[in-house]
DNA sequence: CTCTTGATGAAAATGGGTCTCATTTTTGAT
DNA sequence: ATCAAAAATGAGACCCATTTTCATCAAGAG
């Protein structure tokens, strides 16, 4: 969880949306690097203000479509952070990931991560009728600030 | 997982509501009898268009407040069933609850429960520094039909 | 270099979900 | 039972995240 820009990630983002096929493209490159810089999730919007001033402007529109190509590739998370919007973050490749508790006062997300957690849901994927390539844990409560 | 309606639910929700300090309103009995027949996740616009026909048509706000409310005190569960609409559903008195896989594909909910994974999430959550009180685990991908 | 096709951005369209407000019920007090 | 205060309700306006449209531009194959 460091605070610099994650170069590793974006590398190995931009290598893998070629090889799915897709072309080079600013835009597109524009988000796997704002994505890189961030390391926990961002709003969609967020990501939308953040590159729209820029030499070549991002459309809000193709942030969206980037992250939904990122997304499908698995190569960010998506995730519900409050009441009718989504954020997104990125997912290292080596398989390893966080989940979230949000705040339902403040909104504040605080990452955890849990092996015992991840091994009751791997074992429980392979045992359903069903082909699981993702998971979302969420919990919901109020942040140290927010509890009293 | 019975199939008709699960009016022990229905009558503890609604002594829940009045012991939380709300009156009895039509409106609002309405959207509780009409979670009580649902098995699984219903969306809110979905209640909106069962309830609008009604002697008293019920408004799309006293199913959103409704649902707000029922949700706060822990009666219903809020899951996010497709990009950005919302599904309900009853919480059994008991605590045993269930979570679900859905399919990328076509949309299809699978309950699951398991209690291994409630576990771990119990013992995450007394040594968070974090008041958690729900939870949410989504499964994603494809589901039987869909995984060909 | 040229052509085909994917990529892009601005703007308009969608569509859940929320807010407002005038009106109707509930319910505690009389 | 009667009343007034407060809560509940419904229609419709409104908000805002996300999607779609479409005209234009650029990447990469040949």
């Amino acid at each position: 969880m460091s605070t610099k820009t994650d170069s590793a990630w974006a590398e190995h983002a931009l290598a893998a949306l070629q090889r799915a096929g897709y072309r080079r493209g600013g835009a597109r490159t524009a988000v796997v690097e704002a994505l890189a810089r961030h390391d926990c999730a961002v709003t969609a919007l967020d990501l939308d203000e953040e590159l729209r001033r820029r030499k070549p402007a991002v459309g809000r529109a193709s942030v969206y479509r980037a992250l939904e190509q990122l997304e499908q590739l698995g190569l960010v998370q998506r995730l519900e952070v409050t009441r009718g919007t989504a954020g997104y973050e990125r997912v290292e490749p080596g398989g390893e990931h966080h989940h979230h508790a949000i705040c339902r006062h403040c909104g504040r997300m605080v990452p955890f991560e849990d092996a015992s957690l991840e091994r009751a849901i791997a074992k429980l994927s392979g045992e359903m009728r069903f082909e699981v390539t993702d998971h979302d844990v969420v919990l919901r409560g109020l942040c140290e600030r927010c509890a009293n």
